[in-house]
DNA sequence: GCCGTTTTCGGCCCGACTGTTTTCAGTCG
């Protein structure tokens, strides 16, 4: 078992104590023990030592024995036993938001619900809102989660898919019948969720590819099986779809396949215009044309697709049909940001509150990303369920850095803070404070039920104190599970143009907002954008690529990005704010 | 269930919000 597993486990033991109503400080110690073990750079060996086991914080002998049970046998008596006590579709209650231990409990005991489904029967026979500690208002919020549940059903996050979708795709490139393969879809087009999966590969040999597709590691069942189109299920859940294709083919299925639908019908008009038609295939004369069409050029990619249309070509994220069709005719398409573009990045979260890797871990994966800068940034006092960072604290982080850049000089580690924006849109620590930081990311992490108003005049009061740099995740959304709070946008990019306040793409695949949509209109004010990955460990340094996908997406050029600027030019540009004081 | 030197028991994370209550329990971040 890995450690992840085991991590796992125990959070299975903690919940379900919690459903037996055992003493909350007994499972608290099980949720700790989890996080340790998860952030605890050990190996498998040690996993079965119970010595070194008990040397981890929160680990002591009982938590250790069931540890080493995990690791020996992948299996834990006690959870067993547990287990056994409950149904086990119980535990997908606790995806209804709003519903926790205790009321689940309630729900099972009182009226023997024990899986999402019998929770929503008892709802609609209204026994729901008899019971104590019920009453119809949470009765009626339940069934809406579950409608929305079921709404959100077969979407997906695109972090929670790509590294699934990368391995298959380069799994198919390498095999020696794939002449061309490529993703195509709303992955392609960086759709922050997407519904299913598409992949085009050009092959003389279609059975197999599609018998390599279907039988891949990945692949958990297979929905449908045909010459050209090939349907399966993943282990994540999402649909695949593979389509295979001649090399002739291929610019067609891959442009058509990449969409947008509305992007495609411009693209069929255009064709239309010229007397020929445009499918999946091929281009083709009308059947019905009035006059002559002109000949049909030659097509081996999807450069000369866009060429025969009298195009520029359309980068796969701008194909949504928001004006990239008049920019694509009259050359002023943007030359978008690419991913090597970034120098650096900030608010990155250590070992300090909530991250899972040190300081120097963190330092060291951005390190080897090729980053000159990084900007460490953990949460601020409010923050207490992050741990989050007192001025004393603080200023122990603010040594350490000054220390790792006096000893190392191949990059450098700027030090700042994420500092909560309060109720009243006053900050989380004195200016006295945030002066002595290299920057400030400021957020919102709680009261998120206030008007739009109020909210908006919060966050506008945050972002024109001097110190703050940049605005983090400037909606609150997580996708999928939580809109974002009610705000004016525009209204609160207009005062980050006003202040110099940078707007960040949070690049975490839950959230990836400032939404790709606003950032034209943010562009045209004059906004500046920042690329953060919000990484709470090491690896996750790696989620910058969907934030740049985001940035593409919002038409964004390495010009438009500060942490595409080298070091000297990001120095400068920290400072220019709080200048104006 | 873990932790600790003011230890071997008693404390362990706090505040806002919501909906249910009529003074508070449960959930969430």
């Amino acid at each position: 078992m890995t450690k992840e597993q085991i991590a796992a486990a125990l959070e299975e033991i903690a919940t379900l104590l919690e459903l037996k109503g055992e003493n909350p400080f007994k499972i608290r110690a099980y949720t700790n023990a989890a996080r340790s073990i998860e952030a605890w750079g050990a190996s498998f060996a040690d996993l079965q030592n119970e010595q070194a086991l008990e040397k981890i914080p929160g680990v002591g002998k009982a938590i250790a024995a069931k540890v080493k049970e995990l690791a020996t046998t992948g299996s834990s008596t006690f959870l067993e036993e547990l287990r056994r006590q409950f149904p086990p579709a119980i535990l997908e209650l606790f995806s209804i938001p709003g519903l926790g231990a205790k009321k689940i409990k309630a729900l099972h005991e009182q009226l023997q619900v024990s899986s999402v489904a019998e929770l929503q029967a008892a709802c609609e026979s209204g026994r729901v809102a008899q019971l104590s500690g019920f009453g119809e208002t949470t009765q009626g919020k339940i069934c809406a989660a579950i409608a929305s549940r079921a709404k959100h059903a077969g979407s997906f996050q695109l972090g929670a898919v790509a590294s699934e979708a990368e391995q298959l795709r380069c799994d198919l490139a390498a095999h020696e019948e794939a002449m061309q393969v490529s993703l195509a879809g709303s992955f392609r087009r960086r759709k922050e969720i997407v519904r299913d999966l598409d992949f085009i590969v050009a092959t003389n040999s279609p059975e197999a590819i599609t018998a390599y597709f279907c039988q891949h590691p990945v692949v958990e069942n297979v929905i449908a099986r045909g010459p050209t189109k090939t349907s399966v299920r993943l282990r994540s859940g999402i649909q695949a779809d593979l389509r295979v294709v001649s090399n002739a083919e291929y610019p067609f299925a891959l442009s058509y396949f990449t969409g947008s639908k509305e992007h495609n019908i411009v693209m069929r008009n255009r064709a239309l215009d010229r007397g020929w038609t445009l499918n999946e295939y091929r281009i083709a004369p009308a059947p019905n044309a009035k006059s002559t069409p002109p000949e049909i050029p030659q097509v081996n990619d999807e450069r000369e697709l866009y060429r025969a249309f009298g195009l520029e070509y359309i980068a796969p994220e701008l194909r949504e049909n928001c004006g990239e069709f008049e920019a694509a005719e009259n050359g002023s398409l943007p030359r978008l940001i690419e991913r090597e573009n970034l120098r650096g990045t900030f608010h990155c979260h250590t070992t300090a509150s909530d991250g899972h890797d040190s300081l120097e871990e963190m330092v060291a994966a951005a390190q080897e990303l090729g980053l000159e800068y990084i900007g460490i940034a953990d949460h601020s006092r409010s923050q207490i369920q992050a741990h989050g960072l007192h001025a004393a604290r603080l200023q122990v982080q603010r040594a350490q850095i000054r220390k790792l850049n006096e000893t190392q000089k191949s990059i450098r580690v700027f030090s700042g803070i994420e500092c909560d924006i309060l109720r009243d849109g006053s900050l989380d620590f004195d200016d006295e404070i945030l002066a002595q930081l290299d920057f400030v990311v400021a957020s919102v992490h709680s009261n998120f039920s206030l008007s739009e108003r109020e909210m908006t005049d919060r966050v506008i009061r945050a972002i024109s104190n001097l110190f703050v740099t940049m605005l983090a995740h400037p909606t609150g959304r997580l996708l999928l599970k939580r809109d974002g709070y009610a705000i004016d946008i525009p209204a609160v990019l207009d005062a980050a143009a006003a202040t110099g306040t940078w707007v960040e793409i949070n690049a975490a695949p839950k959230r990836l907002e400032l939404d790709w949509r606003w950032w034209p209109l943010a562009k045209s004010k004059g906004v500046r954008c920042v690329i953060n990955p919000d990484a709470h460990r090491a690896s996750r340094l790696q989620d910058l690529w969907f934030g740049v996908g985001a940035a593409r997406k919002g038409w964004l050029t390495k010009a438009d990005v500060v942490n595409c600027l080298p070091l000297t030019g990001i120095e400068t540009e920290l400072k220019k704010k709080r200048s104006n004081r």
